[in-house]
DNA sequence: TCGCTTGACTTGATAGTGTCAAGTCGTGGC
DNA sequence: GCCACGACTTGACACTATCAAGTCAAGCGA
């Protein structure tokens, strides 16, 4: 197989961050872990924060590849629905890759192009899906803001799932399909009418 | 005036954390700030992760006033849009808090029962402004559902606002509150119907 | 006043961290 | 044969949290 040692550092990475969170990760743990010197990674990497940039670039374009994906039978036939679904899919089974996505103090968008656009296509996918459900005759200024309503609620409710208190407050998440499909549905109410 | 020393390093890291999120703080730079050996704030907190602790229980309680005071001339009268733009505010000048609350990697609630009572306090405060909202016929999972859903919307919008790309996506808000307001009325037009 | 505790610190040491600055070492091209 | 270059290693530095001992003044009972 040869995977080459980028890789398996970015793996082990992804894995610990899933784990534990961004916080704790160790540049020298990992290559400790991997065999080999402690600077071995940074001939990779550059620094810290460069990882962390890679993992989000990656994040956004397995991101996108999810919300564009076509629909499968077994997902809700409404598309806004849909798309809070697979957000919360997404950032629930691929924790490693999204608390890094969204943490602009981590990755420095700014110093690489390629995260950055790979954070817009993600973006874009999400645009196009809303100028979808309200049609040809709603304006910009509608699908900014339903839009952001939209990701509000998807990433509101990924994010508390997944490293907030939800669980512990509402009750035990039992059925968290039918959670967020409630959720979404709450939503697409007021985006339809 | 007599700040205690315990007062003046809440401060500091509150500061810090406002300003560049709470990953780089370090108890000995906010030691030697304020002139005193670096193990002077550990004698105060114990470990690192105490002082999130301390910080979020602040925050929750902080919230929870915010959260339940009385409507003023200025703000929305529905309830759900204020509490929305509540939510939104409170976050965007108590970044020093809000990034804390929400971290369950940070601050170790199960090792601080005043901590958890705070958050508890934070949450109930929401619960009710729900009930109130959908009126005494809500079933209890009826409430469950909308309070997540109002939960994940202002969360959701508050997050991206403050460290996600929100602002880089959608264009500058030029008036937050009333993106905000907007958001919230298309989760309430499905709330209430 | 003496002895004692106790809270608020200080000093010193250790292990672990990111990062800079030099190596080394094998592979490919000329 | 030589040289460049990518992929590493080795060594050092400054910085960090944390452990383990101090010091030192305030308070208190006898």
């Amino acid at each position: 197989m040869a995977q080459t040692l980028r890789d398996r550092v970015i793996k082990a990475a992804v894995k610990y961050i899933a784990d534990s969170g961004p916080d704790g990760l160790s540049f020298r743990q990992i290559a400790a872990d991997a065999g080999v010197s402690h600077q071995a990674p940074y001939h990779h990497f550059g620094d810290r924060s460069a990882i962390f940039t890679e993992i989000a670039r990656e994040g956004f374009q397995k991101f996108t590849e999810v919300m564009s994906s076509p629909a499968r039978r077994d997902e809700d036939s409404n598309l806004a629905v849909r798309m809070c679904e697979r957000y919360v899919d997404f950032a629930l089974t691929n924790k490693g890759y999204f608390r890094v996505m969204f943490r602009s103090d981590l990755c420095q968008m700014d110093e690489s192009p390629e995260t950055q656009r790979a954070a817009d296509e993600a973006f874009d996918t999400l645009l196009f899906a809303v100028s979808e459900i309200l049609g040809s005759s709603a304006s910009i200024d509608e699908i900014r803001v339903q839009a952001t309503a939209m990701w509000s609620v998807a990433h509101g409710l990924a994010t508390l799932l997944i490293d907030g208190p939800l669980e512990h407050k509402i009750g035990k998440v039992s059925d968290r399909r039918a959670l967020v499909r409630s959720v979404a549905n709450r939503m697409i109410d007021g985006l339809t009418s």
